[in-house]
DNA sequence: TACATCCATGCAAGCGCTTACATTGGTGTT
DNA sequence: AACACCAATGTAAGCGCTTGCATGGATGTA
């Protein structure tokens, strides 16, 4: 690749970008001195200062991330890996914690997972190697190497999105089966008794996992039997959605209440009503979770569990810089999801004949 | 666990995570050694590999990355910088962009500038800091300083999401102006004389400004009077397009139809729409652009302009693999955006007295 | 048996940067 | 005038990795 002729040629090297030295020497000092005008800018004497910052212009030069990093032992750059970029799940949540982050001067770095265990440990290794210092991750399922991995590069990481008080490791989210158990029994109060529900696969999703149970507690909690839920399991995803409420309504007794584990599946769920020519909540009823943007816009209006996206990006955050500094990142937080009541629930309809 | 009879050696050396070193010691190779296991495996004998390999494991071993960007001058790592990761406007083309580069073996980073050129200037930056071999951007408008800095830097880069055969980069997308014309065309077909148009900021954002000029154009071409055009700029948002929707149909003289630079836009339009008790598209006509998700879920279901994300991925990294291999990417690349009709778009109401 | 080949491996020189320490010259004190 | 002090700068030792070159032993060939 590398043609070794120009370099005989090029006895003034030509090829790379810009280096320090190339700046130090614009400059006529030293590379420490750059390196400090750049980095602690006060410990530079005014003139010194103006002339590199004339010299890095003018060679557009960019310090090297790796070759800081490698020599000043940190990075000031944290990580996080959701599951899908799609859809916007993470967003907002990701947003409150990328502005928190920047507060504190550190940049963040996301990687996606699709999902998968296999694929986020990838992810995980890729941003520790890429200097990562701290990592946000969401849920509790991942394979037992990515927890070995983390333990020991010693590299601190929350748990968002989820909260387990049995779980070990510092995490801030919400109870996603106390808040589906909670829409449940809101919808068994509206006099449903044959409820579907449309689930994301539930392994290696504790979220998911979590979401179905609660639909289960409550059903139990009521003394109904738990094969009065049909479920089914399908990714994320507005066609998904869709095919599965229609599975679903085709099956010899229709549930009168369909519940989804998410907006997204909701939505699709929804527009497929209506090319089925069912009412929204008249004929069947609806129900979504995460409270994500299209929630308010589809129709009817979705009700659903509201997360409280913003303030576990925003306390993640908090908790990754404390834990970053060797400072105390206080005890896990559990923050409350609430449901968000708007008009795809209703009444269960009355049955013609039974 | 580290054994403890190396730190009395290393008195001073515990605190890291481990390095090649540490792992060539423990299975009792150089550190070269352990490097070709690592790059090159079929150099190293079964027997070695293995070794090396389980110490590997043993350590939780991870490269670090920008020691090893330093040493070998690659990275194997591209850069993206969108303009938003909400609304989902662009997820669905950088997946397709990352699948692309996945089967090139390339990581992707991707930043997002929240269409301030500033901040994308500094992005640019950050990402060739951290090694970017090559960057795909949105568009064409950016700072003077942010082309000065990619060619003193020559990273290879290519603009997508536009066309514009008069620029002198490689780009890749459509012509925003003229599927936007394209669309109207259809709009004053149906009887609509009287035109709201709800645009992002047209300053620093090119393709919203061509969509603008594209229903200018197509105005103009009909003999219609400019001002038979109102026009609301706001930031892409659901309740800034609501907000601008309500606008629009406060004024004196209603448009009978609601033109929106994009689907988000557009969904806030629909929404208010319902609020304000306006059938759509029986009372006033609504269209988007982008046919991201949310266009065929909301209700009517959105007539919009649809666009090539995925091939626009796809091609975008094509010509940036090419470009960083030293070949040639071929010319910029023309695109076509059609226009997805759907049900939010109708004719004319009479009007009633007039 | 002598020699040329060829793997598998080790040695060591950096990659571009930061930073502890050394050096310099100008101030203020006595 | 002698000295301590300090701010500004330079010197140089790595940070963890890759890689050209050197080495040594096993294999093939004459």
């Amino acid at each position: 690749m590398k043609p070794a002729i120009t370099r005989i040629h090029a006895i003034e090297h030509d090829p790379g970008s810009p280096t320090l030295a190339d700046v130090a020497q614009l400059a006529g000092v030293s590379t420490a001195t750059v390196s400090r005008c750049l980095n602690t800018p006060d410990r530079v004497s005014e003139d010194t200062r103006r002339r590199v910052l004339d010299a890095v212009r003018q060679l557009g030069y960019a310090p090297n991330f790796g070759a800081r990093a490698l020599a000043s032992r940190r990075t000031d750059t944290f990580g996080a890996i959701i599951p899908t970029m799609e859809a916007a799940i993470f967003a907002r949540g990701l947003q409150a914690f990328q502005d928190e982050l920047g507060r504190h001067g550190i940049t963040l770095l996301v990687a996606s997972s699709s999902y998968s265990p296999e694929l986020e440990e990838e992810q995980i290794r890729a941003l520790v190697a890429r200097g990562a210092d701290a990592l946000l991750l969401i849920g509790h399922d991942r394979t037992p190497e990515s927890y070995a991995f983390l333990a020991k590069q010693r590299t601190p990481h929350v748990h968002a999105w989820t909260f387990d008080a049995s779980r070990e490791f510092q995490s801030i989210g919400f109870d996603n089966g106390k808040a589906m158990a909670r829409l449940t029994h809101k919808v068994l109060d509206l006099g449903h008794r044959n409820i579907g529900l449309i689930s994301a696969p539930r392994v290696g999703n504790d979220r998911a996992r979590q979401r179905c149970e609660g639909v289960r507690e409550a059903l139990a909690t009521r003394g109904l039997p738990p094969d009065s839920l049909r479920l089914i399991e399908t990714p994320y995803s507005i066609a998904n959605g869709a095919a599965a409420f229609e599975e679903l309504m085709s099956q010899d007794t229709r549930p009168t209440a369909v519940m989804c584990g998410n907006d997204v599946l909701a939505a699709g769920a929804l527009s497929r009503a209506r090319k089925m020519g069912l009412r929204v909540p008249q004929d069947v009823s609806v129900t979504g979770y995460d409270d994500i943007d299209i929630a308010e816009i589809v129709t009817p209006a979705l009700t659903t569990v509201h997360v409280p996206h913003r303030a576990m990006g925003r306390g993640a955050a908090r908790m990754l810089v404390a834990m970053r500094n060797g400072e105390d990142p206080g005890p896990s937080v559990e923050l409350e999801a609430t449901i968000a009541e708007r008009e795809s629930l209703g009444p269960a309809p009355v049955t013609p004949g039974h």
